[in-house]
DNA sequence: CTTGACTCTGGACCGTGATCCAGACTCTAG
DNA sequence: CTAGAGTCTGGATCACGGTCCAGAGTCAAG
């Protein structure tokens, strides 16, 4: 059973000491209790939670939804649990669409400029400065 | 020659009046005069350099992203602005790429989580719960 | 002339996720 | 005991791109 302080506990999960706070204050993760000092203290299950936090957020989720991740997971509710992490996945593949999207105009521009001549002759400016056609 | 209030100017680019003024304070795109009145008048060039403005916005290119091609579509610097684009490109790429790791672990768990069942065969909450193995 | 729509300015505020600060206090090694 | 490292609080600040507001002035139609 580990017995952390706020900086042991941002050392092991590669979280700023800030952030720790930061998310103490948005209601994320609660120290298991405080030093008559009113220091912090961590157990493992706080480490745990704050890694899973660290996590959530490595595969896109915001802090809102770590938020309502945190409580289906206490639910221990594998449905929803399942649920959200779909809807993330679409919110991800749309993400992606939308930069493929113009990746591809970006890329067809870059093709088509000779990238030396006039500035009349250069497509990405044209595309840029030209009048609409829808 | 059009001669527009910065309302028509804003219902021909659909850009907000208030965003018209923001560009102004940012210093991307000015009124051609004022009235005695001091209100602003915008003409063809200004009506142009907004569509400029909103269109490399769609491309992905930042408010100081934009600043800087709008200065070097001035000096009609052809091979910076392919330069340019060509950056954004990798930028975008970059964020694809990104995307596109969180949407594969995403998917996995998804595919190997039943939906229902004790919480500690749910792959999603054990990937986010679990020790390192890293 | 009146009325309603439009515009002006300066500044406050939003969401997101932190990050940094001052000034005070506490803990630990030596 | 002392020095240095760690921690506390509350609040300010950042980037980004706007959005909204009050209160005053202006414009155009009828």
């Amino acid at each position: 059973m580990s017995n952390l302080s706020i900086g042991q506990l941002a050392q092991r999960t590669g979280v700023a000491i800030d952030t720790v706070r930061y998310y103490e204050r948005n209601g994320l993760l609660q120290p298991a209790g405080r030093l008559a000092s009113g220091y912090r203290r961590y157990g493992d299950a706080e480490l745990k939670r704050l890694r899973f936090i660290r996590r959530a957020k490595a595969l896109g989720f915001s802090l809102e939804d770590v938020r309502a991740l945190l409580t289906l997971s206490e639910e221990r509710n594998v449905a929803k649990v399942k649920r959200a992490a779909q809807a993330k996945l679409a919110d991800i593949e749309a993400r992606i669409a939308e930069l493929e999207r113009v990746r591809g105009g970006l890329r067809t521009l870059i093709a088509a400029c000779p990238g030396h001549g006039r500035a009349e002759a250069c497509p990405i400016l044209n595309a840029l400065t030209d009048e609409e056609t829808h």
